[in-house]
DNA sequence: AAATGCGACAACCGCATTATC
DNA sequence: CGATAATGCGGTTGTCGCATT
């Protein structure tokens, strides 16, 4: 017996909200609020829907001061940035965009910033439906080399890993790129670590975030890296409760409170200078790469990578181009960015990391 | 001009978590 | 303390409009 439904089926419209719909539902909210009770509230004002219906159109669409349009750059980067420190998350990330919904952010990742990022044409959902039922498709989806293995790989690992992976693998390969010329290239750095800075779940309050590994725990979120060097997100601005953004980043209509850049602003969405030392800080910092640059960190890759990367080979016409091999921390098997990364993840690559024996850690458990 | 493919976005679904009794 | 309801969240699907064939 499964779990009984939130309402009844047959008497709740689905589909698009009409703009009488929406009157309603603003007009009653705006003067009496939800009530706390979402489930009787379409009952209360007439409206043939079911309340989890109601709170998403709210949320998503109605609530005041939502931002509809295009992505910034700076919200690119805080995106990707956020996303490569703890994947999927997009309430989280979310909360770090004013106006933006997850569901926006969510929307915007899979159509645009992916492909933007991995560089190849993400496979239609009727192609990946035909991929479902023939493999050889699937393999004929991740186009170039190594698609056999990549889709063999994607029955192991979460896209949503898999794309961190490749994410990785990418900024890694510009960074080898970068430091083929540089002294120390002769040691090549650790990878930065892959795994998620906060348990899956439960997420702890936010004092309570413990990060268990300093290199793994800091996402550097620099809406723009060119300006704001060494900005740090909070233990506090990850805190997963509506409540707690709510009340810390309240989207008040006479607090626009996020203006891209200025330190002040950015204070009152939980980023602090890294120079405070914050315990409870989180870090996706790449260690090596920090302090390899002396200020040039992975973020600043990412940007460039983003914006930039005609200078590195990079983004021509949205396609990525071939990058250079890389090479797994332990001086072993030298892999290309593309081709091989099934063999390196299903390979027990120690990133050196707090993770049990070496093996490589997710941090995901999908 | 019609059919088809595709991207973008809104909305739904179901599971996990939290709150309440 | 367990059961149940409510809510939050992330993945998935439906639909629409535009581009291409």
């Amino acid at each position: 017996m499964g779990r009984a439904p939130c309402c009844d089926k047959a008497s709740v419209k689905k589909g698009p909200w009409s703009p009488e719909e929406d009157a309603k539902l603003k007009a009653y909210i705006e003067e009496n609020g939800t009530g706390g009770n979402w489930i009787a509230l379409p009952q209360k004002i007439g409206l043939k829907r079911c309340g989890k219906s109601c709170r998403l159109r709210w949320l998503n669409y109605l609530r005041p001061n939502i931002k509809h349009g295009d992505f910034t750059e700076e919200e690119e980067h805080i995106i990707c940035s956020l996303y490569i420190s703890i994947g999927s998350r997009w309430s989280i990330i979310a909360a770090q965009l004013p106006g933006r919904t997850d569901n926006d952010i969510k929307n915007y990742w899979n159509t645009k910033l992916k492909k933007k990022l991995l560089g190849k044409r993400a496979p239609s959902r009727r192609a990946a439906a035909r991929a479902n039922q023939d493999p050889s498709a699937a393999a004929a989806i991740c186009n170039g080399a190594g698609a056999t293995t990549a889709a063999t790989a994607a029955h192991a690992l979460s896209s949503s890993a898999l794309e961190r992976i490749q994410l990785h693998m990418r900024l890694q390969g510009l960074y080898n790129a970068f430091t083929t010329t540089n002294a120390v290239a002769a040691a090549p750095p650790q990878w930065p670590k892959l795994e998620t800075l906060i348990p899956t779940r439960p997420l702890p309050a936010a004092p309570a975030i413990q990060p268990t590994d300093a290199v793994v725990a800091t996402t550097t979120v620099q809406p723009n890296p060119h300006h704001l060097i060494g900005q740090t997100l909070t233990a506090a601005a990850v805190t997963t409760t509506s409540e707690a953004f709510q009340s810390d980043h309240q989207l008040d209509p006479a607090a626009n409170n996020y203006i891209p850049g200025c330190i002040d602003q950015r204070a009152k969405l939980g980023f602090c200078p890294s120079s405070t030392g914050d315990a409870a800080g989180v870090e996706m910092n790449s260690s090596s790469m920090a302090g390899v640059f002396a200020g040039y960190g992975i973020h600043d890759e990412l940007y460039d990578f983003l914006y930039k990367c005609e200078s590195v080979g990079g983004l021509q016409d949205g396609i990525i181009p071939s990058l250079p091999e890389l090479q797994c921390p332990d001086g072993g098997a030298i892999v290309g960015a593309d081709e091989k990364f099934s063999t390196w993840t299903s390979a027990s690559c120690d990133y050196g990391g707090s993770g049990g024996a070496g093996d490589y850690d997710l941090g995901y458990d999908q």
